[in-house]
RNA sequence: AGGCGCGUAGCUCAGGGGUAGAGCACUACCUUGACACGGUAGGGGUCUGGGGUUCAAAUCCCCACGCGCCUACCA
């Protein structure tokens, strides 16, 4: 069999993927256990307009680490696809494209509008979809969904319907955030806080009496013009005196109240705010609690109404801010300007800075929802974040203080709200036009035009996208879902509206975990973004390093906020061409030899140490993986399976098992041993699949022997795949304690004698002599035992044990654990004076550590409330360093 | 303004009361019949600083400094 040296990433890519969607693997019906325990997980719906970034590939890595690995274990695994509609932004997309026409979307109308967004989705959206299948996610695209699909619609129209009949979906004028570019409404949380330096302006407001006046500061000198009060703090001494008299509120001759409110802080300015119930959040609310009048000022264009006055009406808002200043100056009321920091309200997405406005809009109570939700959690600790600090709180605070969510945009693409108005106006909330005109009885209908919040779909993902409301399979079935692994960014957004949502109509929670990945950051720290174009590119990164090693590098990022290197990626490279080499030489001496589990299981007290031992290292290893995945440690499973392979398989494993492996002469324990290397390699690379999923289905089809047999029994009759291969269960008693104690001192007993060798600069075609002297039996027969495998790999011409070491004088030494020792006689190449040397400094370690040991020691308090076995660990590991010291004196003493 | 997190080798990061770890980078040697995307052996850290708790602190607590993130109704 040809096998290239290098591993080519690119064609494992392509051969695997579309017969594994093709044989219905990554669908759950694929597993034929009814028993079967199920794992189901959905993914966080990609935008419809975006594509794949850094952080898309690290969810989707790790989940489908988990569903892989799910799957491998025989569990039922569902990992559900789909994408959002992505109202606002596909909207934007897409009048963007008609702009170029010279169009707006005015112009052609919403119906054709609506059905030029299909068109644009059929042709250019849902480019996530074809680079997700290059990532390997197992996802089973027979059940992808789409949040404006038939049925999504349905599910979201039969919540709003029940919600609006149980009085939690409401219509209501007041003040909400309000994008001038964009003309629609945004929730609280679409609205983002940009620190920014502006002025602070003092302005004089004169008394009714004609007795002096108030002075109020103010970053919106424009909006005095909708002014209905100044607000003092009724314990502010200054201002005692004024509440309850009246202002003259200059440009416009109104009068105005002072009155006093809580909310405003003496220290601040003045200690007087001014009021303006139509334009400011805090001021709206003081208003309500005041009776105060609502005085529109300025309007959805951001433009001054007539209410402004006739100098201001039809003015942008910044240009009537700088006559109102410009006014007041002429009239000596302007008392200072100052320097400012504050945060302004911007549009999230087009980053027009917010202006708030009273406006008719749908509200959804968060109350009742709310308190469910942060029952659950605090009852059942559900969901469990993962990591759970600071997760748990950020949620559960975010939660107590919510508000009302406004659900209607002013948008054409979404869900269009399903309410109509008669031609007097009564409201019916129906599940379809029909019904509403059944309710209505005459004919003369018309749809509130406004479309839902894209997350009023999203929060109904986990249960809509399987077949509510009505009650199918999948729902009994994968409801609810396993875990649920998102980035911390949409916890508020998305996270927290799917439980409640979860519990209000299914009852139950929507999953039980919610894992939160880490953020990818730059390589100078910085967050990635589109604006600040310092993205990295996964499909960059794919072709550069392969799939397989950016999947490695991403799942060891796991919950933690990391620089981006593409360096480590590059190891991931390298290791993945360790696993393709290290199959290479098996494969290359593979005559005679197959995959086989009785390879295994018949190794026994009787066999090699070298076999004992892997054996033990495997099934320790595929413990430690899955108590790693078990609590999503996912760097744990990757720097555990890493070492594995390259340190235990590669650098010990098949070096010891060569010297059989590559014998001459075709025998039964040549091939035994080979059909041993291979079913260890098939284990290993069972243990990479979930993380490496291309090279290890790529190799695993090359192993000689490969069969239906080693499919999970949940998947037998299923066509051959690594990804249906039981993973390992890493059975205990198969762990081998004294093997590892044994093969241990090999390691140590090797890697000191290379040690003396480069030290030593001795050649490596040279072979030396090794003679060990060791006062314990056991340690005796372990080197007795593996002496042909010692002087192989640490190029021994001949090796001598005995209980006591007798060495000529020009030998170089090493201490061994346990009171072993070997000595490397070197006749004329041995320098004494750097023998001395290398002595010397192996005595300063050994005597650095046991100082601090023997200061722990004398400590009388340590020996009193110190456990008992910490005490004899110390005491024992003292002994060791005193007997090993004695050892070097006397071999630094023979040196002469 | 509050809340939270972080500061460990030159770099990127694990670890998390009881002998300081990995990868990369660095040094020396090696065309050893799987792999130079490799092998072998090394050097390198008072775990940001200062206090405290403890027999014992990189680890727990407090303070300071530095860096992030989130929340918020000081106009």
């Amino acid at each position: 069999m040809e096998i290239p040296k290098t591993y080519d990433p690119k064609q494992a890519e392509q051969n695997h993927y579309e017969r594994w969607e093709r044989e219905g693997f990554f669908a759950p019906e694929i597993n034929r256990d009814p028993q079967a325990p199920v794992f189901s997980i959905v993914i966080p719906p990609p935008n419809v307009t975006g594509s794949l970034h850094m952080g898309h590939a690290l969810q989707h890595t790790l989940m489908d680490v988990l569903a892989r690995y799910k799957r491998m274990c025989g569990y039922r695994t569902l990992w559900l696809p789909g994408m959002d509609h992505a109202g606002i932004s596909t909207q934007m997309v897409v009048s963007r494209e008609l702009k170029k026409e010279g169009l707006s979307r005015h112009d052609i109308g919403r119906e054709q509008f609506v059905e030029r967004v299909w068109k644009w989705k059929q042709e250019s959206g849902g480019q996530i979809t074809r680079q997700m299948r290059r990532e390997g996610a197992s996802v089973d695209w027979s059940r992808e969904k789409f949040t404006m699909d038939a049925e999504m619609t349905r599910a979201v129209r039969e919540v709003f319907v029940r919600l609006y009949d149980e009085g939690m979906v409401y219509r209501g004028n007041r003040i909400v955030n309000w994008c001038p570019n964009d003309q629609t409404v945004l929730s609280d949380l679409e609205v983002e806080k940009i620190p920014q330096s502006g002025k602070l302006y003092y302005l004089r407001y004169p008394l009714k009496s004609g007795q002096g006046h108030v002075t109020v500061a103010t970053t919106r000198p424009e909006t005095m013009l909708g002014d209905t009060a100044v607000a003092v703090n009724p314990k502010d001494e200054r201002y005692r005196g004024l509440v309850g008299k009246t202002l003259l509120l200059p440009l416009t001759g109104r009068e105005i109240p002072i009155i006093a409110d809580e909310f405003v802080e003496a220290e601040f300015g003045t200690g007087a705010v001014k009021v303006t119930p139509a334009h400011d959040q805090n001021d709206y609310e003081m208003g309500q609690r005041h009776s105060l009048p609502q005085v529109v000022v300025i309007d959805s264009e951001a433009k001054m109404t007539e209410a402004a006055g006739e100098e201001f009406v039809g003015l942008d808002r910044y240009k009537a801010r700088t006559k109102v200043v410009e006014k007041f100056a002429e009239l000596g009321l302007l008392e200072k300007i100052v320097d400012y920091e504050f945060a302004i309200s911007k549009c999230e997405r087009c980053k027009t800075v917010i202006e708030p406005l009273i406006s008719t809009q749908w509200f959804l109570a968060m109350d009742k929802l709310r308190d469910r939700a942060l029952e659950a959690l605090q009852q059942d600790k559900s969901p469990q974040f993962v990591p759970e600090v600071p997760y748990e709180k950020v949620y559960s605070n975010w939660l107590e203080n919510l508000r009302d969510w406004t659900i209607s945009r002013q948008l054409w693409w979404g869900h269009q709200i399903p309410a109509w108005y008669t031609a007097d106006g009564t409201v019916i909330v129906a599940r379809s036009e029909e019904e509403a005109r059944k309710r209505a009885g005459n004919d003369e209908l018309t749809q509130d035009p406004d479309v839902l919040d894209t997350w009023f779909s999203s929060q109904l993902w986990p249960f809509s996208t399987m077949g509510w409301p009505e009650d199918t399979k999948d729902l009994a079935t994968f409801y609810p879902t396993s875990v649920l692994v998102t980035a911390r960014d949409i916890i508020f957004l998305w996270v927290s509206r799917m439980v409640m949502a979860g519990l209000k109509f299914m009852d139950d929670e929507p999953f039980a975990d919610v894992f939160v990945t880490g953020t990818i950051l730059d390589a100078h720290g910085q967050r990635m973004s589109k604006t600040k174009m310092n993205g990295v590119d996964p499909l960059e990164v794919f072709d550069k390093y392969g799939v397989d090693a950016t999947r490695l590098k991403l799942a060891s990022v796991g919950s933690t906020d990391i620089r981006w290197s593409e360096k480590q990626v590059e190891s991931y490279r390298n290791f993945a061409n360790k696993i393709w080499n290290a199959a290479r030489f098996s494969l290359m001496n593979s005559e005679g030899a197959a995959v086989k589990p009785e390879a295994l299981s018949d190794v026994g007290p009787e066999s090699a140490l070298h076999d004992r031992w892997i054996v033990s290292r495997l099934n320790k290893t595929a413990r430690e993986v899955r108590k790693a995945l078990a609590g999503y440690e996912f760097h744990e499973a990757v720097q555990t399976l890493y070492h594995f392979f390259w340190d235990d398989f590669c650098d010990w494993y098949i070096e010891l098992t060569k010297s059989d492996i590559t014998a001459e002469e075709a025998s039964s324990s040549r091939a035994e041993a080979r059909s041993r290397l291979l079913t260890v390699l098939e284990q290993a690379l069972r243990l990479l699949h979930p993380f490496m999923p291309y090279i290890t289905e790529e190799l695993w089809q090359k192993l000689p022997g490969v069969s239906g047999e080693l499919l999970h029994p949940a998947y037998s009759g299923a066509a051959q795949s690594i990804m249906l291969a039981a993973y390992p269960e890493g059975q205990s008693e198969l762990i081998d304690e004294n093997a590892e104690w044994e093969m241990q001192a090999v390691i140590d007993l090797i890697s000191r004698v290379r040690n003396i060798r480069s030290e030593m600069n001795i050649k490596p075609s040279e072979r030396v002599m090794l003679l060990i002297g060791s006062p314990d039996k056991k340690t005796r027969a372990v080197y007795q035992t593996n002496s042909a495998q010692i002087s192989r790999l640490a190029r021994a011409a001949e090796v001598s044990i005995s209980e006591k070491l007798e060495a000529p004088r020009a030998s170089a030494r090493a201490v061994l654990v346990g009171g072993a020792e070997v000595a490397v006689p070197l006749e004329g190449l041995i320098d004494f004076a750097q023998e001395r040397e290398r002595l010397g400094k192996e005595k300063e370690k050994l005597s650095a550590e046991s100082a601090k040991l023997e200061a722990q020691l004398d400590n009388p308090q340590f020996a009193e409330r110190a456990p008992a076995e910490k005490v004899e660990e110390v005491r024992a590991r003292i002994a060791d360093i005193a007997q090993r010291n004695a050892q070097l004196d006397q071999t630094i003493a023979n040196l002469g």
